[in-house]
RNA sequence: GCACCCGUAGCUCAGCUGGAUAGAGCGCUGCCCUCCGAAGGCAGAGGUCACUGGUUCGAAUCCAGUCGGGUGCACCA
């Protein structure tokens, strides 16, 4: 049930109707016809701008194919009225009976109005935190992990087959550093004074690990090189890592569905697969890279390297894949990565990056550009940094993990559905303030709480109604005699819950979560408005004297709750049953 | 030097992939609670959409350039 693409297939009926007359000729290309609600409500429930998208191709003026148009759409048995206006816009009223035939529609769908198919089934891959299995993931990571889970959960709504995907970075030099700080820490277990060297990781959060290596190892690997031990400390060390991390997810509500390892890529022969396939597309050359500019490296030196031409394929400069001393950069497992994706038959792929990867975003396109010879589109978002506030100035806590806010710090502190809706209430690409006073706060700035409050107040009215005796459950409610709904401020809400599915839509389309929680927020405040104007004017109340009028408006009420719980679930945020 | 992101009300930010008189919250100003739904409500002021060109019926939105701010720039991950 969309509204909207409803209008919009009556308005291509009609300038079907209009071809066929002669009015308007044969075979115009309508892709450009939209209908919308106009940004000003003086201008009506809907717009269209198919008059003046026609006027040129038509050969016509704009105001004439207008006022044609407006002839045939005022016949139909939905529109009230029609009127052309400002530079050929027609602007269309509906009826009440449309207004409250939606609200009935959406009380017959429940949780899946809404749901929109442009996704059409196919497979799109997000991939997202990614994480080093170094630590606890931090506050930079949570963005990220929110961001990722509600644009999945959002993609998912509509339409897509959706998987939610982890790169374990378990193949460099980073995990080297974990062992040597948990084989410190595993001394430490047996009592000798841990060196945390300058490099190593200091944060407390190893010394379980230093332990859990006692228990399975006892002292068998004190006085020993590192060589007889560090491969088994590290995959342990980052094994329980990643479960810390899985942990942290786990805690924010998130769950991946596959988790790849970087490391178990080695040796499998993927890698060189993938070069090889790049190679045969003669994207892989020896070569030496310039200097970059304007910027002075001490150290620099001409070296021949192994290279993808990515500037084929839109990057600024062509980009290593092996070092000089012949092993792999990180690119290139990056690379197999990617290609794996396109063969396990992903129709699109989604990476979110943290903003400091925002260099590396171009050679990645154009590896999975060339590697699926264009199929496979990839869209990368990059998150931008999160700016931690409390009591007016900028926050830090080193609670256990040295210098950096953990995950847990956030959730322990605010709580995951806080903190996930939060974390959307900015587009990706733009830096948060998150302040911990704020968010707490139980007032209208707080846009967590007044979504939240907007359903508390809709399962109040429902539990009234409920002690009243009077039957409120969706099916009676959506069979209910909804003709009392005439009410412009009612109708305002109706029209709102109506943009549901057009957001979906959007929202999807453009990889932008940001999008419902606004949207959720212009939906609390409509339904805020609604009741405080019962303050002044009974009549507006949900709760009235004649139990079939309350059922009316509670019809609306609840209407409007399924949008908010079906708005916060894309969201990850628990509804609230009642404000405490 | 190059690339990417950002620049919208005093502040924090939305803005439907090109639509009409550019919106919201905070802050500010003025009204409104003996009571009936006030953890508030109503109304108002506040803008050269960084700047300059271009594309067209129409630009905050697309293109080019300029100016500010941020980030990243061989052999790290």
């Amino acid at each position: 049930m969309n509204l909207f693409t409803e209008l919009r297939n009556l308005v291509i009926e009609a300038i079907g109707q209009m071809a066929e007359a002669g009015a308007l000729p044969a075979g115009l290309d309508l892709t450009a016809v939209t209908v919308e609600p106009p940004r000003d409500a003086a201008h009506g429930d809907m717009a269209t701008n198919a008059a003046m998208v026609l006027a040129k191709p038509a050969g016509q003026s704009p105001r004439a194919i207008a006022e044609a148009l407006a002839a045939r759409l005022g016949a139909d048995a939905r529109v009230a009225s029609v009127e052309v206006a400002g530079p050929g816009f027609l602007n269309l009223r509906l009826k009440p009976v449309v207004w409250q035939g939606l609200v009935k529609a959406v009380l017959g769908q429940g949780s899946v109005y809404g749901r929109a198919d442009i996704g059409t089934g196919q497979k799109v891959n997000v991939e997202f935190v990614s994480a080093n299995p170094t630590g606890p993931m931090h506050v930079g990571h949570v963005r990220g992990a929110v961001v990722g889970d509600a644009l999945a959960r959002l993609l998912a709504f509509a339409g897509y087959d959706v998987a939610r995907e982890y790169y374990i970075n378990d193949g460099g030099a980073q995990v080297d550093v974990l062992a040597r700080s948990a084989y410190e820490r595993y001394r430490e277990a047996h009592g000798l004074e841990p060196e945390i060297r300058e490099g190593l990781y200091p944060g407390d959060y190893l010394v379980p690990v230093g332990e859990a290596l006692k228990e399975k190892y006892g002292d068998t690997l004190l006085d020993k090189g590192e060589q007889y031990w560090l491969t088994d400390v590290r995959d342990f060390a980052s094994a329980m890592m990643m479960q810390m991390i899985r942990d942290d997810l786990a805690a924010l509500g998130v769950q991946m569905d596959v988790y790849s390892s970087e490391k178990a890529m080695y040796g499998t022969g993927k890698i060189e697969e993938a070069i090889a396939t790049l190679r045969g597309m003669d994207l892989i050359y020896e070569g030496t890279l310039e200097p970059p500019k304007g910027k002075t490296l001490e150290d620099w030196e001409p070296r021949v390297q192994t290279l993808f031409r990515s500037t084929a394929h839109g990057d600024d400069v062509d980009r290593p894949v092996m070092k000089s001393d012949g092993s792999w950069t990180y690119f290139a497992p990056d690379i197999a990565y990617h290609y794996d994706k396109v063969q396990r038959g992903f129709d699109q792929l989604i990476d979110i990056f943290g903003a400091d990867h925002g260099g590396y975003v171009k050679r990645m396109k154009a590896a999975v550009s060339a590697l699926s010879q264009g199929r496979v589109p990839l869209d990368i978002k990059l998150v931008q940094l999160v700016k931690l506030w409390k009591n007016g100035e900028p926050f830090k806590m080193s609670k256990r993990a040295g210098t950096f806010v953990t995950l847990r710090d956030v959730v322990d502190l605010v709580g995951a559905d806080v903190t996930r809706f939060v974390m959307l209430t900015r587009k990706n690409d733009v830096t948060l303030d998150f302040d911990f006073d704020k968010v707490l706060e139980q007032s209208k700035d707080n846009p967590v709480f007044y979504v939240q409050y907007a359903n508390a107040r809709i399962n109040s009215v429902l539990r009234k109604a409920v002690d009243a005796g009077i039957a409120v459950d969706d099916a009676t409610l959506a069979a209910a005699d909804l003709s009392g709904l005439t009410h412009p401020a009612e109708l305002e809400l109706a029209r709102k819950i109506a943009e549901w599915p057009r957001l979906v839509e959007i929202a999807a389309r453009g990889n932008e979560p940001h999008r419902v929680a606004f949207y959720l927020y212009e939906l609390a405040s409509d339904l805020h408005g609604l009741w405080n104007r019962g303050n002044d004017e009974p009549g507006l109340r949900f709760i009235q004297d004649n139990p079939a009028t309350t059922q009316a408006k509670i019809a609306l009420a609840r209407a409007c709750g399924v949008v908010i719980c079906a708005g916060l679930a894309i969201l990850g945020v628990t509804p609230a049953e009642e404000m405490r």
